[in-house]
DNA sequence: CGACGTTTGTTCGATTTGCATACTAATTGA
DNA sequence: TCAATTAGTATGCAAATCGAACAAACGTCG
């Protein structure tokens, strides 16, 4: 009879060796586990007969050195990806979308609508979520139970940890992770993500095999500025999942757009209404973002005295970051960021003459992860708890018994 | 023949459970592992055995509830601190400090000396040390060998990770590793560390027992204002153990110290110079921080005065700090800590009123931990890795072959 | 006070896990 | 063709853990 068992410790740690080196062989497996080459190959066989491991088909090896490799080459192994999978959703503020990511950290499926998300109820948006989760999970292969779902949402829970604030959607004191217990049962655990936090996952995660404790800093510009940060390759956190609410940093005493609770911020300076607020300060246009990149490609003296003076202040956000989070890269995600290549040179000329001497200045990039990048993290991050061993998430396998 | 032997898995794991929780019954300790009261019952053997735990002699117990707790009573079993030992020291501008922590966390030895920092070489610092940590190893049980040093030090690795700039002590480009390594060679793992970060572990280690897991931030205020992040229990050290370099944080355009290379940073408004120049700038007095908070204390206008203004920028920056980091709680450290409480009042409404609402307030400690507190802190780091499994300090004990 | 339920610690055999040591297989280099 | 080298597998043994039993030590309640 097939039942469905829990892994064993080493098992999961022999999985999280196999994510994070892409495949291995069973020899450079036992390496790596501290284990002999014996029981790895017992634990390869466990693995392959629960359908999470398999031997890379494909007669492409020796990934490691190639050349004067002397010896039997090994038969890689990797992940079965078919072996589990993992939800992600995502509210936003114009569309709602869900994705499945499966044992191998691949994206598997996606779906998503649009919603009108301000004047919303957050019982209409639980409400879409379960029909997207129903034509997710009916794109993947029949008969498997996901270990979870993750929603990253564009707000934070209160200083209670349970009423959730989205500012942006409307939303206040609303008990989401209840809501969302109560549609989808107990089938699967539940929980809830700040998107930019799930966005910086999402850049972040398996971004290449091998490399997986980098210290990099998201940051998320839209309307407001959200930041996710990595720490040694996971997230940091904070207290209730709040960190990296960066658009909140005060860095001068006013802003291109007025704020009289709480001038300076730095969103009050690089963020979209920001942002155009000051070209049509300058040059009297009311503009979008898209109109804005164009005129600054074709030579436009506001445009570009605009994203100079936004480059200004970015460069202010970026150092107090920089010295406070010392990351390895700075990826900028969110529509924003699109002007951020016209003025990199002067923000990085900024960036090294502020900050010490010797002390590192971080590698600036554009995001890579698309639309969907919040649902997509949010799963990652279930994914990285059942590879972590979480028991929360504990990995199961069919097994003879 | 008593042999030295390393512990097995379970064995550090158990260590771990019993320092996290102060002590506990073999029952408790089988809960926590996830193991059955057998096989518990033969690891706390082990360990005893090996000289690593004992049972609690004193006859206090029941910890736990005490109240209407039915059924036989544990014995508790805690760490012998004999166990094992871990040196930390620390190279200040005025002082060098060594102290040992033993493995049950607890400081067992210390030794200091004075020592002129800018004008000497590190090679003198480093002679220092060594007498320092022999004076120090004299005062531990006979036969005792440390698991590993320590150092912290008032600067950072430059990016290239080896050569260390601490501007404060005149000292650049340094190969401190290398010559600590040949000064006490290879009897046990040698490690440096920022004195802010050293400082950080220090106030959060084992604060209270039972919770490992805070998101704390520690702010180093003297002339300089260095910082230390701990997110979930673990210090957070960015790329090259750089980050909480707070005192660069970028939150207004001048500052009460003039510098025109990098104007308007955190600790040119809210360092000791910066204070003590306010104040000048006001009263016309050249005081101390001694005299400076005397004055304070007995109602001297213009102290308060500087005192309020000190406390408008430290709140600013205690705002972005809070909105990157979220953290539960703020310890306050360095000498300028002792102005703090006459302006908590103020610095406390300004942020529940900047941060979102909803958005968690940290509570603002002062620091407990003493003048060795980057030592010490140091020394628990080492500590920490030994209890997490980390194989550079893998625990051993003594037991019979 | 004593029977009863509950929890702890220990004992002991059974089971599982991992290791050491062989051995075969597949490749490079001479 | 023949070492040398590395990968994978089989097998017996040692260690770790479990499961079930049992005695010990405590509350509770009649």
């Amino acid at each position: 009879m097939l039942v469905s068992t829990d892994l064993r410790p080493n098992e999961t740690r022999a999985l999280a060796a196999l994510f994070r080196a892409g495949a291995l062989s069973r020899a450079a497996l036992a390496r790596d586990l501290g284990l002999t080459r014996s029981t790895t190959g017992a634990l390869v066989l466990g693995l392959t007969e629960a359908g999470l491991a398999r031997e890379r088909s494909d007669g492409a090896d020796d990934e490691q050195d190639g050349e004067g490799r002397v010896g039997r080459p090994g038969i890689l192994v990797e992940i079965d990806g078919n072996g589990g999978f993992f939800l992600g959703a995502y509210i936003g503020v114009n569309w709602i979308a869900a994705v499945a990511v499966d044992l191998a950290g691949v994206k598997r499926a996606g779906a998503s609508r649009v919603f009108a998300g301000p004047g919303s109820t957050p019982a209409a948006a639980v409400a879409i979520i379960k029909e997207l989760v129903a034509e997710v999970r009916s794109q993947l292969p029949a008969g498997t139970r996901p270990y979870g779902l993750n929603v990253a949402v564009p707000g934070f829970p209160a200083a209670d940890g349970v009423s959730y604030h989205a500012t942006i959607l409307g939303w206040h004191g609303v008990n989401l992770a209840e809501l969302l217990v109560s549609a989808f049962g107990d089938e699967f655990p539940i929980l809830l993500e700040n998107d930019a936090n799930a966005v910086a996952v999402a850049e972040t995660y398996r971004a290449q095999p091998g490399q997986d404790d980098e210290d990099v800093l998201v940051m998320l510009i839209e309307n407001g500025v959200g930041g996710g940060i990595i720490n040694a390759g996971r997230l940091h956190r904070g207290r209730l999942g709040g960190a990296g609410e960066i658009g909140h940093l005060r860095i001068g005493d006013e802003g291109f757009v007025f704020d009289a609770k709480r001038p300076g911020r730095l969103e009050s300076y690089v963020g979209k209404d920001a942002l155009l607020a000051r070209y049509l300060h300058i040059s009297g246009l009311r503009v979008g973002v898209d109109e804005f990149v164009a005129a600054i490609a074709s030579g436009d003296p506001a445009a570009v005295a605009t994203a100079r003076d936004w480059a200004l202040w970015f460069g202010r956000g970026l150092a107090t970051l920089t010295c406070t989070l010392q990351p390895e890269r700075i990826i900028l995600s969110g529509s924003v960021n699109a002007v951020y290549p016209f003025v990199a040179e002067q923000i990085e000329a900024f960036l090294s003459d502020f900050l010490a001497e010797g002390y590192p200045v971080p590698s600036i990039e554009l995001a890579r992860v698309g639309a969907d990048g919040p649902a997509l993290g949010a799963a990652c991050l279930l994914h990285q708890a059942a590879l972590s061993g979480d028991p929360q998430f504990q990995l199961r396998g069919l097994a003879a018994r």
